[in-house]
RNA sequence: GCGCAGGUGGUAGAGCGGUCAAUUACAACAGACUGUAAAUCUGUCGCCUACGGGCUACGGAGGUUCGAAUCCUCCCCUGCGCA
């Protein structure tokens, strides 16, 4: 199956699983970027995956990266106009995609606020907030009640945003029109579309407004959206509520978009998240590519492949490398803890990537860890990079063969081993 | 030998009569991290505990006091200065 998707743009699905809705696809960009999916999308969001310089990227096999609309355009201020485009800034072939700042709406607002991240996990005595509370909710967002220092006022026809980080006390605003507009200017070779995502602290109520606006925002992107040779995804929202979720995936799936994303909150569990999943893929078009924001972790990324994920994105091999978690094919391990001292051995064994080619040994990454050694952070985000980029490859090699089931199964009982 | 300054939990270093098992930092240990506010954050960190509390602790030994890491005496040790 091959879908053109103009600009010489195109998704091709080079092998279904026959068990699973898993699949192999090319997705070709007109930067020459040829990318093999299932993928793990690395997270640069300054234009640029901490720690990495752009070689490393290409040592990684890192074959796609995300960036964010909101963080560029906010760090960049007056030199936007200058701004060369996310390649040629990067240094880099490969595809690139950016996030259009619809997560920051949450993360920056409510996630910050509240403490709380897409995915749940709050104690089940904890109600799932009715629609009063929801009511309050939108309200005193609306009237910006507790609008203080660091804070997002969601309204029907964007968001404002008040961010110290990037030393200015006013509010500015972001829509999708801005997006849009911005993230052409970016030029990603995948741009999403505008949303609002919500959290398991959300009601029904509140996860239905928002999903209407993201609605009504994804119709705008679409309306706006001029460059032939980017792609523009629609983002389905609806939080872990099925009515809401069938909703929002029927609605966005049924636009013309190049391609579909999931967001949002993912419920209470893990068993919840891949539920979503359920719900919302039938109302995805096959043909086109499907991506799964924020995800993930190494168990999630093989539910969701196998319910027919295509790309994923997520800072965990990023961040968790900078922290000194350490990512292998016999599960996670923190190399900063003592037991690694005096570790003469591999990262991981049998391990290609550029870290360990160099030879670094866990007691050698563990000390300059210990000595707050920048060099620490990178190479353990080479390592992770490179794992993740590996553990893709596994994956559609599985399926090539048409054994993704067995793999699954096999890789995920040896990662999750408990040691 | 004389003078001065000191000896506090793994380390550094607060405290200078009660609210001190002792601020804080580092180390150690455990945990978290899911469209990056994050090379970050959280917890434990004398011993025992039925988590109410109990016990032993601020160089050593005495003493003053209702009460001492904090005041006094002697001893031991360290650093600096003078011999």
């Amino acid at each position: 199956m091959r879908l053109s998707l103009g600009g010489g743009i195109m998704f091709e699905i080079v092998k279904n699983d026959t068990k699973t809705r898993a699949r192999v696809g090319t997705l070709t960009v007109p930067h020459g970027g040829k990318l093999l999916t299932p993928a793990f999308t690395m997270v640069g969001t300054r234009a640029k995956v901490i720690s990495l310089e752009p070689n490393d990227l290409v040592r990684t096999n890192t074959g796609i990266v995300i960036s964010n609309t909101y963080h560029l355009w906010r760090g960049l201020g007056e030199r936007l106009p200058e701004f060369k485009g996310l390649h040629t800034v990067m240094g880099y072939d490969g595809v690139i995609a950016t996030d259009s700042g619809g997560f920051q709406v949450f993360s920056l607002g409510f996630g910050r606020e509240h403490e709380v991240s897409k995915i749940g996990f709050f104690p089940e005595e904890e109600k799932t907030p009715g629609f009063l509370s929801d009511l309050f909710l939108q309200i005193r967002i609306w009237l910006g009640i507790k609008h203080s220092r660091n804070s997002v006022r969601v309204m029907p026809w964007g968001a404002y945003f008040k961010d110290e980080n990037y030393g200015d006390e006013r509010s500015v605003f972001l829509n999708a029109t801005k997006s849009i507009m911005l993230q052409e200017k970016l030029g990603a070779d995948i741009i999403l579309a505008f949303d609002e995502c919500t959290s398991p602290r959300h009601g029904r109520h509140y996860t239905k407004w928002a999903m209407k606006r993201t609605h009504r925002w994804a119709k705008k992107c679409l309306a706006v959206k001029s460059n032939p040779n980017q792609l523009l995804f629609g983002i389905v929202q609806g939080g872990a509520f099925e009515d809401l979720r069938k909703e929002s995936a029927r609605t966005i799936g049924s636009m013309p978009f190049d391609g579909f994303a999931i967001g949002g909150s993912l419920g209470n569990s893990k068993e919840d998240m891949y539920r979503v999943l359920e719900w919302s893929m039938p109302y995805l078009p096959d043909e086109k590519p499907r991506h799964l924001l924020g995800i993930g972790q190494i168990r999630d990324i093989f539910e969701g492949v196998e319910r027919g994920i295509d790309t994923f994105d997520c800072v965990i091999p990023t961040r968790e490398a900078r922290h000194g978690a350490i990512w292998t094919y016999d599960g996670r391990y923190d190399v900063t803890k003592g037991a690694n001292k005096n570790a003469d051995v591999p990262l991981a064994p049998d391990c290609a990537c550029p870290a360990c080619a160099s030879g670094i040994t866990r007691a050698k990454l563990h000390e300059l860890f210990k000595n707050k050694d920048r060099e620490a952070g990178k190479l353990a985000t080479l390592h992770n990079v490179y794992f993740f980029n590996d553990l893709m490859k596994s994956i559609r090699q599985a399926i090539m063969e048409d054994r993704f089931s067995e793999y699954k199964e096999a890789a995920l009982s040896r990662i999750e081993k408990k040691k």
